[in-house]
RNA sequence: GGGCGGUUAGCUCAGUUGGUAGAGCGUCUCGUUGACGUCGAGAAGGUCAGAGGUUCGAACCCUCUACCGCCCACCA
């Protein structure tokens, strides 16, 4: 027995050196990767388990959510890699060809917010004092700082990817994938440039998308205000000085002496005005006095009352939040200050009926917090309704529900369907273009051949759209970059090698021999629920779209880890549990069992240190009864000892006590492998644990000491085959819970191949 | 306003197709230092949120109610 067991287990000594032996011995990799020729990568034929396995052709495949290159892992990261890890070494130990790919994501707009603030804090300047060129640069630094902590963090975890095709959500790769697939949408007229209200955020100073907006609630004023004959309630007073329409509902007997297209002359902010009567069902006749007035450019449900009506639109306040000249006096004040001024103005010109205290959502910037203020302004929008002939003329959104309804992506747990479907069916046109600097830039040049009347690219400017930039002289790139979205929705293709690998095939069938062939559509997308709409919807909608597939079969939705009081783990709160820290204090593989046992899928979980303590302890109890297990059975030669399990010459061990104890191990290890294949991960490894604890070590050692003792010579031997045995299947079955100890271990006892590539000791069906 | 989830032992949560409730931690008692930087044996503790229904039988299925949480939403 080596001397290692002599001293309690040490994962801090040991973790980091099994996985340099891990990812040395190229095992991470299925087989070379088309565009490397690594010599650690090209080896699996070599595999162990490939030579023996019936299911040597199948293959297991799973894209790493890339975390975010701001900062560095949290809770949730370790979470997603915990899980995803064990699925990948379950697949690889029944022998399947497995790729994990790992990445990064750019995130645009968080990480350009990040190093903003960063840099105001430091040098108090802003990315515009520093410009496009230099601030770029800045963020770049920052991601590459970023993405290394980020992927040695992905290692102390222990997960088993494929280091050798990492990607970045930015990288040459993405970069060719992205702009394809922008030109393909925009010459299939799915991608289009309009005027549209978007969602404007005067802080960040770019527009955002319906999901990136927070509804924050906040008490103010509502406000009634005598408008000609009419009392027109509001909350926003600062915007009414362009409002020259006066919306009523058709049948509002109260208002049935107005029509349609009726002027009125009436007296407002600035003095007289005419005002036009307009009908429209999407009055609510119960709310206020059931008569409003209308900003159309910077209200949604406005905007679409003046489309419906061809109504003029009148942009009040500017891109910083600022009253524009139409506000007469008020010009050029910020709309907080510009609220009470106005109510004081028409209070004093007795047009206030009354106010009352107001309570309303409202909407706020994810990420800088900023107010927004819708705004019309020129977008690029993927349109979601429009039928893509390619794809037998079923719309995106088409593309993005049938197979979830159809069956062919499951999700896990199963009621998060319903919330994809409400979503889909709410679904908007998604605008993609971002004015900030770090992403995607737009694959858009434009070339102006005259003055145009509007400050944006009117009819005087030609427009390229393509991979490359045009030729010539005299084209601009169109400042703005894309959604991160977009980008990371192709990242179960972009990431296997889409479009060059399309590309060589024939018929649009990828080439036999690419990855994309090989590996897509993915078996399993893992993340966590909040990221459904973001992310998972889209990839459904990309790889639908692009390659006439889905992306993956199996969607895996975990739940976001909290404090032990159940809180949001934040920065600042304070109340974040670190990972790493964790990592070096308990064990990575202590970590991994806190994160795994008893949490459900789409469940929130609480996690504390105390729990961790407690299965740091489970990998002290698994070293000790190895050690108690080689300590009595070092006598025998233990080739001879492990010949009797499989029958041959010696086949004691199924008679009598042993027998029994071998069904229950049998049943126990189905049940594991029945919950494994069908995700009950939490139930997988708490059954693990508690046999390993309660059944191995408190009874059968227990029991053994005597047999040990006392027994014949032959139910000494019986039974120290059962245990070598037992310690054998036992390692394998835990060891994508616990990587890390079972694999020191089964090196410690003398074995000369890798853990991670032994066959899972149950026959599997999948 | 719409939708979804939760409510099970002091705490955190399981309970896979309905068969009179389980784990971890905590608490209490006893025992252990020749596998165990401790471990073991045992105990206490729950009318499974409430009400009604289906069933031979319900934590689990149906209806309603209460409370908590989350998501979505253009009521000016």
């Amino acid at each position: 027995m080596n001397d290692k067991f002599l001293k309690p287990y040490n994962p801090a000594e040991t973790e980091s050196r099994i996985y340099k032996l891990w990812e040395e011995s190229g095992f991470f990799a299925p087989e070379a990767h088309p565009s490397v020729a690594s010599a650690k990568a090209d080896n699996p034929e070599n595999l162990p388990i490939a030579e023996s396995s019936k299911l040597k052709a199948k293959s297991f495949s799973m894209v790493m959510p890339p975390p975010n290159v701001t900062g560095v892992l949290h809770m949730g990261h370790a979470l997603m890699l915990t899980l995803e890890d064990i699925m990948v070494r379950f697949a690889r130990m029944q022998g399947k060809k497995t790729l994990w790919v790992p990445g990064t994501d750019h995130a645009a707009i968080a990480t350009q917010a990040v190093v903003e603030k960063e840099i105001y804090k430091k040098e108090g300047k802003n990315r515009h004092d520093l410009g496009r060129e230099e601030f770029l640069k800045r963020v770049e630094t920052f991601a590459a700082q970023s993405h290394k902590t980020i992927t040695s963090q992905i290692r102390v975890m222990g997960a088993s990817c494929d280091w050798s095709r990492e990607a970045f959500t930015l990288d040459e790769k993405r970069t060719e994938a992205v702009r394809s697939m922008f030109k393909m949408m925009y010459d299939d007229g799915l991608i289009y440039r309009g005027h549209r209200i978007v969602n404007w955020d005067p802080k960040g100073q770019t527009t955002i998308s319906d999901d990136e907006i927070v509804y924050r609630e906040e008490k103010t004023v509502f406000y009634y205000f005598t408008y000609g004959p009419f009392t027109i309630g509001t909350s926003r007073p600062e915007t009414k000085f362009g409002d020259k329409y006066v919306v009523m509902h058709p049948d509002d007997t109260r208002y049935a002496e107005y029509t349609d297209g009726q002027k009125i002359e009436l007296e407002w902010i600035n003095g007289p005005i005419t005002a036009t009567v307009v009908k429209d069902t999407a009055i609510d006749m119960e709310f206020g006095s059931g008569v409003m007035t209308i900003t159309p450019w910077h209200d949604t449900a406005d905007f679409e009352i003046a489309e419906r009506h061809k109504l003029d639109k009148e942009q009040i306040i500017d891109e910083r939040g600022k009253l524009l000249p139409i506000a007469g006096e008020f010009a050029g004040l910020k709309i907080a200050d510009a609220r009470e001024k106005v109510v004081e103005k028409l209070r004093a010109k007795g047009l206030v009926v009354k106010e009352e205290p107001y309570t309303h959502n409202l909407a706020t910037a994810e990420r800088t917090g900023g107010t927004i203020e819708p705004q019309i302004k020129l977008q690029w929008f993927v349109d979601v309704n429009k039928p893509v002939k390619a794809r037998g003329g079923k719309t995106l959104k088409e593309l993005m529900r049938e197979p979830v309804a159809g069956g062919k992506i499951k999700i896990i747990p199963e009621h998060f369907e319903k919330t994809y479907f409400h979503w889909i069916d709410n679904l908007r046109d998604w605008c993609i273009s971002r004015q900030i600097w770090y992403g995607h830039r737009i694959p858009v040049w434009y070339k102006k051949h005259g003055i145009d009347t509007e400050q944006e690219h009117g009819t005087n400017t030609e427009m390229f759209v393509g991979i490359e930039p045009p030729q010539g002289d005299g084209w601009e790139q169109d400042p703005d970059t894309l959604d991160t979205w977009f980008s990371s929705g192709l990242w179960t293709f972009s990431t296997l090698g889409w479009p060059s690998s399309a590309e060589t095939a024939t018929a649009g069938k990828p080439g036999p021999e690419s990855d994309l062939a090989n590996f897509h559509p993915t078996d399993v997308l893992e993340t966590g629920y909040e990221i459904l709409f973001f992310w998972v919807a889209r990839m459904i909608l990309m790889s639908q779209y692009a390659l006439g597939v889905i992306p993956f079969k199996t969607v895996y939705l975990h739940g976001t880890v909290r404090d032990a009081k159940g809180r949001k783990m934040s920065k600042s709160l304070g109340n974040g549990i670190d990972p790493i820290d964790i990592a070096q204090k308990f064990g990575a593989d202590a970590a991994r069992m806190t994160l795994i046992v008893g949490n459900t899928p789409g469940t929130d979980m609480r996690i504390s240190e105390e729990k961790i303590r407690g299965y740091k302890h489970f990998a002290n109890k698994l070293w000790n009864i190895a050690r108690f297990i080689l300590e009595n059975t070092s006598s025998s030669p233990s080739h001879l000892l492990r010949g009797g399990i499989e029958g041959g010459e010696d086949d004691a061990i199924v008679h009598g006590d042993e027998k029994k104890l071998l069904d229950e191990q049998q049943n126990l290890l189905e049940e594991v492998t029945r919950d494994m294949e069908e995700y009950r991960f939490y139930l997988a490894a708490e059954k693990l644990y508690h046999y390993t604890w309660h059944t191995l070590a408190d009874r059968i050692l227990e029991e053994s000491k005597t047999v040990l003792k006392n027994g014949t010579p032959e139910e000494k031997k019986r039974r120290m085959q059962f245990l070598l045995h037992t310690l054998d299947t036992l390692l394998k079955a835990l060891h994508p819970f616990i990587p890390f100890v079972t694999e020191e271990i089964w090196g410690l006892m003398g074995n000369k191949e890798l853990l991670m590539v032994q066959e899972w000791p149950v026959a599997t069906n999948s």
